[in-house]
RNA sequence: GGAGAGUUGGCAGAGUGGUCGAAUGCGGUGGUCUUGAAAACCAUUGAUCCUUCGCGGGAUCCAAGGGUUCGAAUCCCUUAUUCUCCGCCA
């Protein structure tokens, strides 16, 4: 949610920075103006009626104490009089803040001025490449049937015990899982995370500070027994520790990585791009998120980038790194890397990963603030990255690496797995 | 799941209807002293919003929400949560 007033300073600068999110905010941004306006003289007409009433109330104790019963009885009702005036104001301040806040939550984050125009991932602006995309035998085939193959992820049986979206992994399949995993957090505490292991399950309020709800709801599977949410990515509970938390400068930067199983409904997904791993309704990722000072921001962004890349890297993946289009932005965003892999049976990229500031769109949502030098509350600067997600990693190595005599597992993860083939 | 007791400022902890945004201690910050540090002493130390050019003034917040009352941290109701005992259990 972008500060109020932010929007009323830079009322033009939102506008047209929206558009590149092909959002048209012209309207809404008058109406939160307006709405401010009347929020802050109703504010005024209560304040005053309340100040007028606590005068009075006290002024009743001192004639009681007097013993000017009289007096009393005649303020009192004076001060019923107050009350009721208050009650109503109080009634009219609650819905115009209601409705203002209804309206602010419409408006999604800013984008950051270098992001491109665009509708689609096709109008991602590609920023760089590495390595080159192998050569694969004839007989090459894709990771789903790789899976069966050598009996390492069974979906059927996912399907029999679950549903789609649900597969086993299964022997050397399970033991990769596991070995990726910590391969991703040894890595993210070389670069002085501090590991988490955070709950599965959040609340509404939660869901509420990092944006997915209100707009994402459907997206999230629900336990309505207990109104709780399955979490979409381990980035909501690590980034809501710090909701409704005011920190020291010198607290930052905030380096936190977490595993966890991700749970997303994916309701309106279908065909070839959701094909074995391609797309789950569970799966496992690192993430890695940050609060840091919004001077520092956009230079952790780059380094998170780095980190992310060098992961690919070690894991021998040819990839590459598009900036999102305006278009293909999320909701909360400011600026997004997304990196893919090439997945060489499939003929196609696959995202892993996609990295993000949001600047203090999900901060303001979050209360997430810090003291400046001055003692001032600055909204701090939230930021979080896959690194990595597993299932689309998985399946890059298992067709890129498939060779006559089985799958080879690159050199970084052998320490981990404790073996080289997959056979 | 059952019974009982709690939830107060960064922390500990007082406060059971009016002068309480809240004693006291610790912690934090600034200062005195000191070559420096510690100790001691002094001062200061919550958040949000409205208003004012500023000084300042006002409102709200004692887990959350609602109620009683002229007036609520204090009384009542609901919810969340913590602890103790019982039950169940990895």
């Amino acid at each position: 949610m972008l500060q109020l007033n932010y929007i009323r300073e830079n009322k033009d600068k939102v506008v047209n920075l929206l558009t590149i999110k092909n959002f048209d905010a012209s309207n809404i941004v008058n109406e939160i103006i307006e709405l401010d306006d009347l929020r802050k003289a109703t504010q005024k007409e209560l304040d005053d009626t309340l100040a007028a009433s606590n005068k009075l109330a006290k002024e009743i104790g001192s004639l009681y104490k007097s013993g000017q019963r009289d007096k009393a009885d005649e303020a009192k009702t004076e001060s019923s009089k107050l009350k009721l005036a208050a009650k109503e104001l109080e009634q009219k301040f609650t819905e115009v803040v209601t409705s203002l806040n209804n309206k602010l939550i419409e408006l999604p984050n800013v984008p950051h001025p270098s992001v491109p125009k665009g509708n689609s991932d096709a109008d991602n602006e590609l920023i760089y490449e590495e390595g080159s995309i192998p050569e694969l035998p004839e007989n090459a085939i894709p990771h789903w049937e790789l899976a069966s193959k050598y009996n390492i992820i069974d979906f059927e049986l996912g399907n029999k015990v679950t549903g789609a979206g649900f597969p086993f992994y299964i022997g050397k399949g399970a033991r990769l899982q596991r070995a990726l995993i910590n391969f991703f957090l040894d890595e993210a505490l070389d670069q002085d995370y501090i590991e988490y292991q955070p709950p599965l399950l959040i609340n509404a309020d939660s869901g509420y500070g990092t944006g997915q709800l209100p707009d994402k709801e459907g997206q999230m599977y629900y336990v309505g027994i207990d109104n709780l949410y399955l979490i979409p990515t381990a980035e909501v509970p690590i980034t809501n520790i710090y909701r409704n938390v005011i920190l020291k400068e010198s607290d930052f930067p905030i380096k936190n990585v977490a595993y966890s199983n991700c749970f997303r409904r994916e309701a309106g997904s279908y065909g070839k791009d959701v094909r074995g791993l391609n797309r789950l309704h569970q799966f496992d990722k690192v993430e890695i998120v940050q609060i840091q000072h919004p001077d520092k921001s956009y230079e952790t962004l780059e380094a998170m980038k780095d980190q992310i890349a060098s992961l690919l890297r070690k894991l021998e993946l040819p990839f590459r790194i598009v900036r999102l289009c305006g278009g293909d932005l999320s909701f909360t965003s400011a600026l997004t890397y997304d990196f893919e892999v090439y997945s060489a049976a499939q003929h196609m990229w696959l995202e892993v990963s996609s990295v993000s500031n949001f600047e203090n769109f999900q901060a303001n949502r979050m209360k997430l603030r810090f003291k400046d030098k001055e003692g001032k509350s600055i909204l701090a600067h939230t930021l979080n990255g896959s690194a990595l997600a597993l299932p689309r990693i998985v399946a890059a190595l298992l067709e890129n690496n498939q060779t006559d005599e089985g799958i080879v597992i690159p050199e970084a993860l052998r320490s981990y797995t404790k073996f080289d083939l997959i056979n």
